[in-house]
Formats: C-alpha cells, sequence, structure tokens
DNA sequence: CTGACCGATAAATCTTTGGTGCCA
DNA sequence: GTGGCACCTTTGATTTATCGGTCA
C-alpha cells in the first residue's frame, strides 16, 4: 500500500512538475518517473522518520495493518508509561506522539488510495481525462493557491471520514481524543502552538494533506460519476454529525468551511429550482441584514424565524439543503472574519453538545447567532478604514475648497468681467490712480478703502445686505437644527449620507436668497451672473459679494486678494462640525505697499478694515481649521497662525498634518508661482511663531508642535537636555519640542549606516523582543519538563539606546591578506554603499556566489537587508563582496559562464519546441489514422 | 463648559540572521 | 551525500491614540 500511495503521489508530483515546466506527457516518460529506486528511496526516508525501520517494508495489505495495529497499541502502551514517567522520557514524547499522528494520517489514507489505483491501473482509457483534470487543478492552483488549498483541506477532510469503516473511526476518535489533548492542558493561543508545540507535526500534516488533495481531486472525478446522488447526501449529513462530533476541539471556522464545501458539491447536484429558492432566500436574508443595522435586536428573531418557517417549508423534502441555505449565507461572512482564533477551546464542548442536537435536528443557527454577537462588537469602535476614509474625504475637501477659491480668483482677472465693473464704478473711485494706492501709507489706504467699502454697500443696498447677514444667522440655526435632526436619522441609517442631506439643506434655502436679495442694479449683476453659471450655484450670498467686492477693489488698483477660512469635515469623529452650511468664508486683504503689510478688510461688516490679522478672529465662525489667501496671480499661501491666536493652542490638533498640506501647496496650486511676490513684514509681536501661546491643559502638550512635557517622552524618545524651560503649567515644567530627540538601539544605526562612537554610554534601556522570545520560549519548554537546547542563551533583558548624536560614519572593517571581514554568521553588513571595505567591490550578480566558490575565492554574502519571512528575521542577501584583485578574475569567468548558462537555456528551449512540434504532428496523424479507419465517432469527443 | 482621568479598544511601533523536506 | 530551493506564514508584546463617560 505505501509502495502505491509513494508512486501515485510521485506520479503526480512529477506530473505537476512536467506541466509545469511545459514538458511532454508521454509514456516513455511514465515509467521513467514510476523508478522503483526513487519509490524505494522515498520510502527510506519515511521510514527514518518513523524510526519503525523493522515493521514497515512490507506490501502486504494485510499484514502492514496488523502491525500498524500493534504499533499504534503499542504506543497507546508507551504513552501511559510516558505519563508516569514524564520527567525521564521527555523527549521521546514528541517522536511518540508525531509518530502516533503519522500512522494516523496514513491509515486515513488507505481507503480513498484504494480505489484511486483503481481507477488508474483498471481503466488506461480515463487516463488522460485524468490527466486533464490534474492539468486543470494544477493550473488553478498556481492562479489562485490559498483558495484552493482550502477547500481541498475541507474537502479532503469529508472524504477521509466518508469512506472509512465504523471501526476505524472509532479508533480515530480516540487517537484524535489523545492527540488534542495538548493544546487543551497548555492554553496557547492558535498562532502560538504552530510555532512552539510540535513544529514538525504540523509540517509534516500539512505535506500529508497536500498529497491527499491531490489524491482526492481524482477521486472526486470518478465518484461523481459513479456513486448516486442520494448516498452521497445521506454520507454527507453523517460526516457533518460526525466530524461535529469528532473535530469539536477544532475551531468552529473549520467546520463552516467544510460545510460550504459540501454545499458547494451538493447544491450542483441539486435541482435548478432548488437553486432558484435558495437565491429567493438569500436574497430576503440580505435584506434583513441590511435592516440589521437599524435594530439588530428584531433583526436576531426575524431571521431565526424567517430561517425556520421559509426553509423548512420550501426544503422539506430535501435533508441538507436547509443546512446549506443557512450555512451558505453564513460562510460568505465568515471569511472576512478574522476573530475566530479568540474562540477559546475549553468552552466549545458544551456549545457542541447544543449544536448537536441542532444538527441532529437538521438546524445550524447557533453559528448565526454567534455572527451577531461578533458583528455587534465589530461596529462598536470605530474601523480604521473609517478614519482613513474620513481623512481622505477631509483632503479632498480641501482640494475642492482651495479649488474653488482658484476658479473665483479666475473669474475676477476675466477682462469682460473687469470691463462690466469698471462701467459701475462711479468716477470718485476711480480717480485714486495707482501712484496714489501705491505710495500710499496704511491711514492714507484705508481712507480709500473705507470710501470704497460705503460706495459698495450703497450700491447693493445696505438694508439688503445687512438683511443677508440676519438671515444667514437664521439660516444657521434652522440648518443646525435641521441638521441635527438629520444626524440622528444618519446615524441609523449610515454614515455615508451626510454630504447629501447638507445639500439638500442648502439647496432649499438658496433659491429663496436670490430670489428675496436681488440687488438694486439688477440689470448689471445680471450681467455679472449670466457669465459665470456657478457663482449661481453657491450657496452663501455673503461670498458673491465678497468675490465682487475684490474684483472692484482690483479695478481701482489695489493689490487685493482672497482670505477663506476652510470648513472641511472633522478628521476626529468625537467632534461635529458646528457649521456646515458654510464650507468656505471669505473675506479679503489689500496690501500696503509701503509698509509692507497686508490689511484685513470685510465690506459687509460695520468695521471694514483690521490692521492686525488676529484681531478678525471674532468674525471667523469657529471652529476655524484653515485660513488661506489667493493671490491675484493665484498663489496660495496657509495664514491660519496669522488669524488665529490660538494655533498652537488647540487649533493645529484639527488639522491634517502639516506636510501634506505644504506639499500639496508647493505641488498642486502653486506650480506656477513659487513665491509670493508680496512680501511681507510681520511685526514680533503678530509673529505667531514667535510668542509663546501654551496650550491650557495638559493633553494639550501631547505631540505638540513646539512644546514638551517630560511626562509626554515615548519610549524611543529622550529628553535631550532640560535646559531652556519656557514656562510651567501646573508645576510641570515646558520644554521645547527640540529637546526631545528619538533614541534608538545598536542595530537600528547600523542599519542606517551608522556605528556607535567609542565611550558612548547608552542614554536608556528598552526591553529587548528577542530577550521576551526567548523568554517564553523557556518558559514552555521548563513547563513541559522539554530539554533545554544546547546553547540556550536568553541574552540581555534590557537594549542599550543611543541618539543619533552619539553615533558616527559606520567604518568597516579592514581587508587583511586579502580576506574580507566577515560578521558573526559569515557575511557583511552592507545596508549602505559607504559600508563595503576599502579595496572591496560588491558583486551582485545571480549565480555569483557557485562562481565564487568553484574558483575558491574569499568572498561574503552581503547583506543588504533584513526582513520578516514567516516567523523569522531573515537577512537579505544580494550579492557578494570580493577584494578588487579577485573581482576581475571572477567577471571575467562569470561572463564565460553566463554566456554557456544562455547557450543551455536556448537549446533546452529548442529541443522543447522540437519535441512539442513532434508530439503535435504524431498526434495529427493518428488521429487522421483513426479518422480513416473508424470515420468520426461520436459528437462528442474533442 | 472645560479638562483631568479612566477604561476599553484599535492601531502603531519596534523587533533585527529558520527549520524542514525534497530534488537534482 | 550534499547543496540549493521551496515552503511554512504574515510575529507579538508593548506603547500610543482615540473615544466615551464621569466628575470636579
Amino acid at each position: 500500500m505505501t509502495r502505491e500511495l509513494k508512486r501515485v503521489t510521485k506520479d503526480k508530483l512529477n506530473l505537476k512538475r512536467k506541466l509545469n515546466n511545459n514538458y511532454e506527457l508521454t509514456t516513455t516518460d511514465k515509467s521513467q518517473n514510476l523508478n522503483n529506486d526513487s519509490i524505494a528511496f522515498g520510502v527510506k526516508r519515511r521510514r527514518k522518520e518513523l524510526e519503525i525501520k523493522q515493521l514497515l517494508p512490507l506490501e502486504n495489505k494485510k499484514n502492514k495493518y496488523e502491525i500498524l495495529k500493534i504499533e499504534t497499541q503499542k504506543e497507546k502502551d508507551n504513552n501511559t508509561n510516558d505519563d508516569n514517567n514524564n520527567n525521564k522520557n521527555n523527549n521521546n514524547n514528541k517522536k511518540t506522539k508525531y509518530s502516533k499522528r503519522f500512522l494516523n494520517k496514513n491509515k486515513k489514507d488507505d481507503s480513498p488510495i484504494e480505489e484511486e489505483i483503481i481507477i488508474i491501473d483498471s481503466e488506461s482509457d480515463k487516463e488522460s481525462d485524468n490527466i486533464i483534470e490534474f492539468e486543470n487543478v494544477f493550473e488553478k492552483k498556481n492562479k489562485n493557491k490559498k483558495r484552493n488549498r482550502n477547500k481541498l483541506k475541507s474537502e479532503n477532510e469529508f472524504i477521509e471520514i466518508d469512506s472509512n469503516e465504523e471501526e476505524e473511526e472509532e479508533e480515530k476518535e480516540k487517537e484524535k481524543e489523545e492527540i488534542f489533548e495538548e493544546p487543551k492542558k497548555y492554553n496557547f493561543r492558535k498562532r502560538n502552538s504552530n510555532v512552539y508545540n510540535n513544529k514538525v507535526n504540523i509540517t509534516k500534516e500539512n505535506q500529508l494533506k497536500k498529497n491527499k488533495n491531490k489524491n482526492n481531486k481524482l477521486n472526486n472525478v470518478a465518484n461523481k460519476t459513479t456513486n448516486d446522488i442520494k448516498e452521497e447526501k445521506e454520507e454527507e449529513e453523517k460526516t457533518l454529525i460526525k466530524n461535529r462530533k469528532n473535530e469539536g476541539k477544532k475551531s468552529i471556522r473549520k467546520n463552516t468551511k467544510r460545510k460550504r464545501n459540501e454545499i458547494n458539491e451538493t447544491t450542483e447536484k441539486n435541482n435548478k429550482n432548488e437553486k432558484i429558492e435558495n437565491k429567493k432566500i438569500d436574497k430576503e436574508k440580505k435584506k434583513v441584514k441590511e435592516n440589521k443595522i437599524v435594530e439588530p435586536e428584531n433583526e436576531l428573531n426575524l431571521s431565526s424565524e424567517e430561517d425556520k418557517t421559509e426553509t423548512s417549508n420550501i426544503l422539506n423534502d430535501i435533508n441538507i439543503s436547509e443546512n446549506i441555505t443557512i450555512e451558505d449565507n453564513l460562510s460568505e461572512d465568515s471569511e472576512n472574519d478574522e476573530d475566530w482564533e479568540q474562540i477559546e477551546i475549553s468552552e466549545e464542548k458544551s456549545e457542541l453538545s447544543s449544536s448537536d442536537k441542532l444538527l441532529s435536528d437538521k438546524r445550524s443557527i447557533t453559528i448565526s447567532f454567534d455572527k451577531l454577537e461578533k458583528k455587534k462588537q465589530k461596529k462598536k469602535g470605530i474601523n480604521k478604514q473609517d478614519r482613513l476614509l474620513r481623512k481622505d474625504t477631509h483632503k479632498t475637501q480641501i482640494l475642492c475648497f482651495l479649488s474653488s477659491c482658484q476658479i473665483w480668483n479666475l473669474w475676477c482677472c476675466s477682462n469682460l468681467i473687469k470691463n462690466l465693473a469698471l462701467s459701475v464704478l462711479p468716477e470718485y473711485l476711480l480717480k485714486y490712480n495707482e501712484k496714489n494706492i501705491k505710495s500710499g501709507n496704511i491711514k492714507q489706504l484705508t481712507e480709500i478703502i473705507e470710501e470704497l467699502c460705503e460706495w459698495f454697500n450703497d450700491f447693493f443696498g445696505k438694508e439688503n445686505i445687512k438683511e443677508i447677514m440676519k438671515l444667514q444667522t437664521t439660516n444657521h440655526n434652522q440648518s443646525t437644527n435641521k441638521k441635527k435632526k438629520n444626524n440622528d436619522k444618519k446615524v441609523l441609517d449610515s454614515k455615508n449620507n451626510k454630504n447629501e442631506s447638507d445639500d439638500n439643506v442648502i439647496s432649499m434655502d438658496k433659491k429663496n436668497i436670490i430670489k428675496r436679495f436681488e440687488v438694486k442694479n439688477t440689470k448689471i449683476l445680471s450681467l455679472f451672473f449670466q457669465k459665470p453659471y456657478w457663482i449661481k450655484e453657491f450657496e452663501n450670498s455673503e461670498n458673491i459679494y465678497i468675490i465682487i467686492f475684490i474684483l472692484f477693489a482690483r479695478i481701482i488698483g489695489f493689490q487685493c486678494r482672497f482670505v477663506a477660512s476652510l470648513y472641511p469635515i472633522p478628521i476626529s469623529f468625537s467632534k461635529k462640525k458646528v457649521n456646515t452650511n458654510e464650507a468656505i468664508k471669505l473675506w479679503c486683504e489689500i496690501y500696503c505697499n509701503k509698509e509692507k503689510k497686508w490689511i484685513t478688510v470685510n465690506p459687509l461688516y460695520s468695521p471694514f478694515i483690521y490692521t492686525k490679522a488676529k484681531n478678525y478672529k471674532i468674525k471667523c465662525p469657529k471652529p476655524i481649521n484653515y485660513i488661506v489667501t489667493i493671490n491675484e496671480d493665484g498663489f496660495i499661501k496657509d495664514r491660519t497662525k496669522l488669524y488665529d491666536k490660538n494655533f498652537y493652542l488647540s487649533t493645529w490638533k484639527l488639522r491634517i498634518e502639516e506636510e501634506w498640506i505644504s506639499d500639496m501647496l508647493n505641488n498642486v496650486f502653486n506650480k506656477n508661482c513659487k513665491d509670493d511676490k508680496l512680501k511681507e513684514i510681520i511685526p514680533e509681536d503678530e509673529d505667531p511663531d514667535k510668542q509663546l501661546v501654551f496650550p491650557t491643559s495638559i493633553g494639550g502638550f501631547v505631540n505638540h508642535p513646539l512644546y514638551a512635557l517630560e511626562r509626554h517622552v515615548k519610549q524611543y524618545e529622550i529628553l535631550f537636555s532640560k535646559e531652556p524651560i519656557l514656562g510651567y503649567i501646573r508645576n510641570e515644567p515646558i520644554y521645547p519640542r527640540s529637546n526631545v530627540r528619538p533614541v534608538s538601539t545598536e542595530g537600528h544605526w547600523i542599519r542606517e549606516g551608522l556605528q556607535i562612537k567609542k565611550g558612548e554610554k547608552p542614554l536608556k534601556y528598552a526591553k529587548s523582543k528577542a530577550y521576551m522570545i526567548k523568554q517564553f520560549r523557556l518558559d514552555y519548554l521548563v513547563k513541559n519538563n522539554m530539554a533545554l537546547p544546547k546553547d540556550y542563551e536568553l541574552g540581555e533583558e534590557m537594549v542599550p539606546l543611543y541618539g543619533k548624536w552619539q553615533t558616527e560614519l559606520y567604518v568597516p572593517a579592514p581587508i587583511i591578506d586579502g580576506k574580507i571581514p566577515k560578521s558573526k554568521y559569515g557575511n557583511i553588513d552592507l545596508f549602505k554603499p559607504h559600508m563595503l571595505p576599502k579595496g572591496a567591490v560588491h558583486l551582485n550578480y545571480n549565480g555569483i556566489i557557485q562562481i565564487a566558490k568553484k574558483l575558491n575565492i574569499d568572498y561574503a554574502e552581503a547583506v543588504t537587508d533584513i526582513d520578516i519571512a514567516g516567523h523569522h528575521y531573515v537577512p537579505v542577501i544580494s550579492g557578494i563582496v570580493v577584494t578588487k584583485e579577485n573581482a576581475e578574475i571572477i567577471l571575467s569567468k562569470y561572463n564565460s559562464f553566463e554566456k554557456e548558462r544562455q547557450r543551455k537555456l536556448q537549446e533546452k528551449k529548442e529541443r522543447r519546441i522540437y519535441s512539442n512540434w513532434r508530439r503535435l504532428i504524431k498526434k495529427l496523424v493518428t488521429r487522421e489514422h483513426l479518422i480513416m479507419k473508424y470515420g468520426y465517432g461520436n459528437k462528442n469527443t474533442k
């Protein structure tokens, strides 16, 4: 049996390899594959692993079974002894368990393989079909490894038990219980047990499973054709229940997976009508699930009731399909669910009993309830995705606001509009020419501006503007009220609808505003409004007035720019946006050339002019996030600090990363004009960077860009010096942020290409990761009374940390007598180019290591990075380091070698091409022969 | 109303050099 | 007999951030 097993698996492996290499599948090849030597070799290896040399090499079935039974019995005896004498036979324990498991697996394999062998040996005609099936399987595997693996696994499990006899099953149950006792004892989580428990076992299991997968895939094809559908269903039912009993200690997920596969199989076989019905139910359930979000409690009842009534009504005739409908829905979700590992093993037994009952009643609702509970838990916190989404919308909103500001600016620059505005302006304002404005100081300028503002108010009607203000304030209240109501709904419905409802609120009020406040000189204004249709669309009429005012100011000759306060959706979820009605609030600034200052102007509020920007803050709706200015040439600048005194107190927390803002401004909006042409002199008392405005709360100092408290110094940070104490908050000294500096381990700095100077003392200590892992393992070994490995060192518990100022450029060890210096791992660190020793060369070519070895040249593998692969830290080795003299020799050899390699590859390719053609021609010839002799056979033949 | 504080939870952070089986 | 490759599998403990609630 083992020989045959080996033969089959080996055959398949070879097949796989050949398919991958595009080899031919000729009969001669096959005979080579079934070479006895290789089989014998494989068996030999297994024997070694098993350490049951005397018992295995048998070809008779009966004998083998007997021997296996004896073996298991012996081991049981051993095991009982081991339990008594744990201290003495620690190492044996592992081995016996492993071998037992292997035997167990071997036994399982027997039955499906028997069938398989029959297929292959008896019907040679079917072989080709089987091969095709294989091709498909492997293609799929290559494409979608993981999914297939899972699928095959579960199919596998199902068939294992399916084909076994009852007696064997009983034995298995016993054995399984024994095997699974271990993880139960030491409450390890699954991952840990994978790593530390019995790694050997697990890897072997996997491999065995793989082999079985391949077998079973074949087996399935045969089964489907031969067996009756009803029988299968019955068997599946049985297996379902049996699996539940047997694998109670496995996680629930496996069960669901298996069922899913069973479902897939069965659904294929079921009638189409049933499928449609199932789909209907699915749809209904989906609807129910949508409702879940609103009222989860009601949903519970709904779903369970629906499940019971509908499924039972429709699917009374078919036994399993009820399970199908219920489980199918669940299984879809269970793919996404990753919390399944947290289920504790010990609690499952009680659950299983209930689920068993349910199974016997042909219901499996317990899992669905579990799922719902989990869903509730998941809904609790704010997800990372939610946060990301919020951040992205925040960003996009900023971008949209800024671009709309730029559009307004462009509109003001268009000649047509300028001419129109010019025709409106009175003469007494136009008399101020550019000279007047340029040479005038702030006082003179303010007079002119005030004149302009008054005219502006007259022109559009003071009353109108005032009423607009009133209306807007009332609108705020209304809208906020509405918003609150909406918000309540939104929370229940979904997060995404927020913007829509806001828009609705605005669109309702917008029309009224436009209708009620048609300005005196409608003819002229209508011209304004005709061209830029978007200004009509804009909800905030206040901003329209500002835009027009800026237009007038520019025509008169002022250097006038937009100031926009942006109110995007807040990043933080706890803070609710207050003024949703206003996305952008506009006012303007006028430049005083003489004093190099910007004067804040808002023609709509009674004091029109503010010489100091921060005084204007009162007029800004709270909370301030971003205040930007847009120059006539389109230059955008962030001016939040100037307007908001509390920028370093609270505002900075509301904003997105400053880096992103500056990057965005520089690379997107200010591409064409990189500098502010109108330079500004900010007096010291207004410069926010030079004023010390401390946050009032201790929490405000966390990650503050300018200040820091000692209590907030992080694990890998250090307070460099306690020298400049800027102030005190609740008796805690405030230090500048620049005093807080990062520290790191020696290894970290080496990867940066730095080494620690001699005599430097560590500033701080941190817990070593390696130590923790080793400690964990040691504890495990001690607990299980297992032998310690040789040279087991825990290492240092604490790792010293150094600052960057304690490091210098890495000086590589010199080459002595033509020998490359090597680390304790036998390679050389080459994280940065300057870490290469003098007189050495880094050769990064494929296969160059072999050449260096052949030539007996001293070399060192270059470690360019360290990666995490699986559970381990793995050095990334790329190329070798050799001395300059040797490099030339190697390279010259390498060239010839590479040419040779290319030639060989070419030869191989050509050979393959010819063989493929030969094969094709041969087959065509035989096909012709057959057609000549027998004519076309059935239509179905391909 | 603000802010300190706490607990719960999610996410970021730092860590820093396999073991085994199989095939050619 | 041995070198080389593939496979296993997304580490895990701790710190930090955030939210919501309570209380002064």
